[in-house]
DNA sequence: TATTGTTATACTCTATAACTATA
DNA sequence: TATAGTTATAGAGTATAACAATA
């Protein structure tokens, strides 16, 4: 595979993000929550109660990152973080009732851009290309000191 | 379409982006170099002289955002920025010998990872992913003031 | 010993709004 | 009037390394 190739392959998946990044951002500008911050949201709307572990996971996000983003969340009253019941290390992350409120109308805030998104491919193609970008996502993520050559 | 469905490719396209992004930072962070910086610096080298202005139409990226990394990058020799010739308003970048170099050993180095990114797929996929990625881009940056619903 | 999370710290990217200068 | 770029400013996200507490 041509390595120019893929370079463009890499900036298209940049662009792609970026214009979905910014235009999350924006539109959920008046709920005073950032994109990433949706993304957090999101994952605990659907499962109530995550461990920062999780999140980290889910979120595709670096520890340190996602604490610095629960402590915003938390100052805003949108998230609660108790001790875990059984592992005394780990810490319950959850909506707060403000919070599922907020999310709840984020996400009806954001079915525009949802429609917007996928609005140039049919159901067969969405799942097909959330299947390579998952591929990419698992592929890439192995060893983390990658090989470099000068 | 469902929104959740597209909910979860938006959660892809953010997965593959970012251990993309994360992969290329740490591969080229002994050469003083961000992934971001290497974008630009790959614009440059493959046109030469470009202004501002076209430069954040090929990364993406916002105008003031560019001027941010642009005198980051001159500070460390990698690129200058002069009068444009006919157009006194713009500026015209380029790489210095030094930029160039050193975006030729980040290129090289950042090979395996190319590798890696598109090794699941095909030459067919390739294209076919980058034109679907090119089209989310564009309808994504269509209208900058979506209607959003309550 | 390994895991979960915290802390301190620093830096890059991000973007808005008001601005200057040129076309 | 519109466009190219700058400035001031502010904030979010990012990550590393050393650390504490628990498993």
């Amino acid at each position: 595979m041509p390595s120019t190739r893929v370079h463009e392959l890499a900036l298209s998946l940049r662009a792609a993000y970026l214009t979905l990044h910014r235009q999350t951002e924006t539109g959920l500008a008046r709920f005073g929550v950032t994109a990433d911050q949706f993304v957090v949201l999101a994952s605990l709307a659907r499962d109530d109660a995550l461990t920062q572990r999780d999140l980290v996971a889910r979120t595709t996000s670096d520890p340190s990152t996602l604490r610095a983003m629960l402590v915003l969340l938390e100052r805003r009253g949108l998230v609660e973080r108790r001790r875990h019941p059984t592992d005394g290390r780990a810490r319950s992350v959850r909506l707060t009732t403000r919070g599922r409120r907020t999310f709840n109308q984020a996400w009806s805030a954001s079915e525009p851009l949802r429609q917007r998104f996928a609005a140039a491919l049919s159901r067969d193609e969405v799942a097909q290309l959330t299947t390579s970008l998952n591929e990419i996502a698992i592929l890439m993520s192995r060893s983390r000191r990658p090989e470099l050559v000068d």
